[in-house]
DNA sequence: TGATAATAGTTGTTTTTGTAACTAACAAGC
DNA sequence: GCTTGTTAGTTACAAAAACAACTATTATCA
C-alpha cells in the first residue's frame, strides 16, 4: 500500500494545526450551535462584545481578523436575536458601537463558562509548561507576536 | 474600552489554534491555488495520492477525515483536470482506485517541494524540541494518538 | 469651495460547504 | 433465490463563505 516516498502528511504543520483546529472546535461549536443557533462568526463577535465592551464594527475586524462581510452579518443576526444592539457614533455617523443586551450578556457568560471547562479539558492532556509553550508557540503563529 | 472581565480570548485553545491553522495555511494556500487552482481538499487528496499510491475514496476519507461527498467533489475535479484516473475494482465494482497520472505526479512533487521548505520556514521559528513537542500536541488535540 | 480619495458598513452574486437522499453493488440470513 | 441490510460513491438542495460592487459619510488638498 505504501509507496516510497519521503514526505509525512502527518508531520506537515499546516496539516497538523488544521486537524487539531477542526478537532478542538467541534466539541464547544455544539454548545453555542445547539443551545443558541450561532455560527462560529456570530459566537466571535459575541465575545469580542462580552470581553471588551463596546466595539465598532471595524475594531471586531481588526482584532480578530475575519471580513467585514462576515462581521456585518454576524452582527446583524446577534442584533436579529436581540443579543446586540446598535448605536451610532454622534462624531462620525458612518460608524456604530454595538454592545450586548442583557438576553446577550447572558449568554456571553454561559458560554463563556462552557469555553473555560472546554478550555481546561484540553489542557490537562498538557502539564502546564507544555501548555503555556503550546500557546507561545501558536501565537507566533498565527502572527500574534507575543 | 477593556471592559473588566476574566475571560482572555487570547489563550483559549480552540481560537488560537484556528488563528494559528488559517495563519500558517495562507502561504501553502497560495502555491496551490494560484499555480494549480486547487482547493484545500483537493491538494489534501492530491498528496494522499502521492504519497500512497493507489486508493480507494473510502481509504483517504478514513486517512483524512474528511466528508466523503468533500472527497467525492475533489476526486471529480482532478480527475476533471487530468491529475487523476479511476479504475473500477475487478472484485468489488463499487468502489474505485485512485491513481495519479504524470501529470498529477508532476504536481505533487512540485507542491511537495514548496510544503517542505514552507514548513521548514515554520519551523524554523522554534527549536527542534519545542517543534518536535508542538507536533506531538498538536497530533494529540486532533485525536491522532501517537 | 469643490473635486477626489478614503473609510464604515452593507448588499448582491458566485463558489463552496453541509446534509440528506439517492443509485448501484454486495452481504447475510432465511 | 429472495428479502433486508450495508457499503461505495454521487447528486440535489439548502446554508454559508468569498469576492466584488455598492451607499453614505468624512478627510484631503488644490
Amino acid at each position: 500500500m505504501a509507496k516510497n516516498d519521503d514526505f509525512d502528511l502527518q508531520e506537515f504543520l499546516p496539516y497538523l494545526l488544521n486537524q487539531a483546529a477542526e478537532e478542538s472546535s467541534l466539541a464547544f461549536q455544539q454548545a453555542y450551535k445547539n443551545k443558541y443557533g450561532m455560527l462560529r462568526t456570530e459566537w466571535r463577535v459575541l465575545f469580542h462584545l462580552g470581553i471588551y465592551g463596546r466595539l465598532t464594527a471595524t475594531d471586531i475586524v481588526d482584532r480578530a481578523r475575519i471580513h467585514k462581510t462576515k462581521i456585518s452579518r454576524a452582527v446583524q443576526k446577534l442584533v436579529d436575536r436581540r443579543f446586540a444592539v446598535r448605536q451610532r457614533s454622534e462624531n462620525d455617523r458612518r460608524q456604530e458601537y454595538l454592545t450586548l443586551t442583557p438576553a446577550g450578556t447572558a449568554a456571553y457568560e454561559d458560554l463563556k463558562k462552557i469555553a473555560n471547562d472546554y478550555d481546561a479539558r484540553l489542557e490537562s492532556q498538557f502539564t502546564k509548561d507544555e501548555a503555556a509553550l503550546l500557546r507561545v508557540m501558536l501565537r507566533r503563529l498565527a502572527g500574534m507576536e507575543s
